[in-house]
RNA sequence: GGCCGGUUGGUCAAGAGGUUAAGACACCGCCCUUUCACGGCGGUAUCGCGGGUUCAAUUCCCGCACCGGUCACCA
């Protein structure tokens, strides 16, 4: 199996909004495909007709697009193996099933699932499996003749595996190692069901990664205990030697408790455990995703590449094409990782400071318009390159720069007790009057004025400088005074400085 | 419960027999400063426990504990 070409899959089912857990899956995925000059194929697993959900398929092909995970082939990308929805692909399953069946590798399985359910109840830990089958309704226990019948007949019937006990199976991992398992713990997993005339995932997953000619599967922790199944699928159906190389892993873990992350954890701790905003459309509830909190896609792409992966020394700023370079199965670690959302507003934090005024400009004018503020962009820019610094999303540009662009209604309580003195109001009753005399109002000159006039009068430099702050701005906060006054402009300044003092006394 | 996987600071983690056990997030303190941030500096670990192997073990082996996953006509 040496020169075969990289192809790596990812396979969601369309069960509702892509994970954040499966988000990783397919960003290693990605890279690994693009790391090894191979493809990426996106597959939809929707085998079970009870649990599709409608819309599910375009939100992970939009979520993963945001992101930039590119596909090469599958749904909605095209390519030559298709399709590559298995609903689409009941035929060319149908045949391997039936090989399986007459090569005595599977058989047929009349059990109803309330027969099943019954004897789960009355014996304990039952499995269906070498040691029981030869009690149960099959296709080994009835003649042929029967089974037939019964088919004819409209009985529902499922095709199991037949399993040989006592066979220490080897499942060769890329990250873990050797994983040994005897086949007498597994069972006789139902490969097809002839109620929907599909198979199970087991089933159309092996059938599907050899026709796809997959070299790779990279997947989620939780698929390590069928990985022996799979190794025998492979062999009944005498693929073996193009059997693809397995790496499961590690799960995200839920930041506080016990278990992995899910769902629930996102709206109960506050942040989004979706890439986008999902509404289930069944209940209609809405779950906050990444990009609508905020966050941009190469912060995702590097916080979540890190969780689970490290590139062996201490860089933490990543592009996704140093990942592609960096990437390797082999510093996957092995143990799940906490999810911990504090550092992915670090990441967001460092994407920011690292994006052009003029981006970020644009990407804070819907917000303000939201505001009902209509301004230039070049005001949008200078006051973005002042604040950027400070936030950790765009949207808290707004709570932090909000008075550029409307005056302080109200004075912050603490500051005002604070910092305006009893001479306050004289004395920027005065500093109104130097102001008025600067004809240009930049940072520099406005600042040498105003510096001097308070030397020169002895006047203390801290008290004049705080009490002019929280006049701008209505409270303690905010960059150089002198940054704020030139934005803002010599009538806006002086505006706000008698309104301070008219509320202030 | 059976089976499988894992276990380095609160969190993510480097480390691969001999190290003062990196780095980052968060937290705390200090510095910078007209405010708030940014930035800078500093602080917090007898490497889950118990046995081995070895001159030497966080690193190798075994047992235990704990955590996680999985045991469907779901993926």
């Amino acid at each position: 199996m040496s020169q075969r070409k990289v192809r790596v899959r990812f396979a969601p089912s369309p069960t509702g909004a892509l994970h954040i857990g499966g988000v990783r899956t397919a960003l290693y995925n990605y890279l690994f495909a693009k790391q090894n000059g191979g493809d990426l194929i996106l597959r939809i697993e929707d085998t079970d007709s009870q649990r599709f959900v409608p819309g599910a398929e375009d939100y992970i092909i939009e979520a993963l697009t945001w992101l930039g995970i590119k596909f090469d082939e599958g749904v909605g990308f095209g390519g030559n193996y298709g399709p590559y929805r298995q609903s689409e692909r009941k035929e060319i399953y149908k045949q391997y099933v039936d090989q399986l069946i007459s090569n005595g590798l599977a058989y047929i399985a009349f059990d109803t699932p309330s027969e099943l359910e019954e004897k789960r109840n009355a014996i304990a830990n039952f499995q269906y499996d070498a040691s029981t089958r030869l009690q149960m309704r099959n296709s080994l226990t009835l003649s042929a003749e029967e089974t037939n019948t019964l088919i004819a007949a409209g009985n529902q019937y499922v095709v199991r595996i037949k399993i040989e006990p006592n066979e220490n199976i080897v499942v060769n991992d890329l990250i873990r190692g050797e994983v040994i398992i005897n086949s007498s713990v597994l069972d006789d997993k139902v490969l097809y069901k002839s109620a929907d005339q599909l198979p199970t995932y087991h089933m159309a997953n092996i059938v599907d990664d050899h026709l796809m000619e997959v070299t790779h599967v990279i997947r989620g922790e939780e698929w390590l205990p069928s990985a022996p199944l799979h190794v025998l699928l492979y062999r009944y159906l005498g693929w073996t030697d193009t059997m693809p190389a397995f790496a499961h892993l590690p799960l995200l873990l839920k930041p506080e408790g016990n278990g992995k992350l899910s769902k629930r954890d996102g709206d109960r701790l506050g942040f989004p455990v979706f890439p986008l905003e999902w509404k289930d459309p069944v209940s209609g509830d809405i779950s906050s995703g990444y990009r609508e909190s905020g966050y941009l896609p190469e912060a995702v792409v590097n916080f979540l590449a890190l969780l689970g992966w490290n590139p062996g020394n201490d860089q933490e700023i990543l592009t996704m094409d140093e990942l592609v370079k960096l990437f390797s199965l082999e510093h996957c670690s092995k143990s799940g990782a906490k999810f911990d959302y504090e550092k992915g507003k670090w990441f967001n934090h460092q994407y920011i400071q690292k994006k052009d005024n003029a981006t970020l400009a644009a990407l804070f004018q819907p917000v303000l318009a939201e505001k009902g503020i209509e301004v230039c962009s070049s005001y949008v820019e200078k006051v973005v390159s002042l604040m950027k610094e400070r936030v950790n999303f765009v949207k808290e540009l707004w709570d932090q720069s909000a008075f550029f662009f409307v005056a302080p209604l109200s004075y912050d309580e603490k500051t005002v007790k604070k910092r305006w003195k009893d001479n306050s109001s004289a004395q920027l009753t005065e500093l109104i009057e130097v102001l008025r005399t600067v004809d240009d109002f930049g940072v520099e000159n406005t600042e040498e004025i105003v510096k001097g006039w308070i030397e020169q009068n002895q006047y203390h430099l801290g008290n004049i400088m705080n009490a002019f702050r929280l006049a701008l701005v209505g409270e303690s906060k905010g960059p150089h005074i002198f940054n704020i006054t030139e934005a803002l402009g010599k009538e806006e300044t002086i505006a706000r400085l008698q309104r301070a003092i008219e509320i202030l006394k």
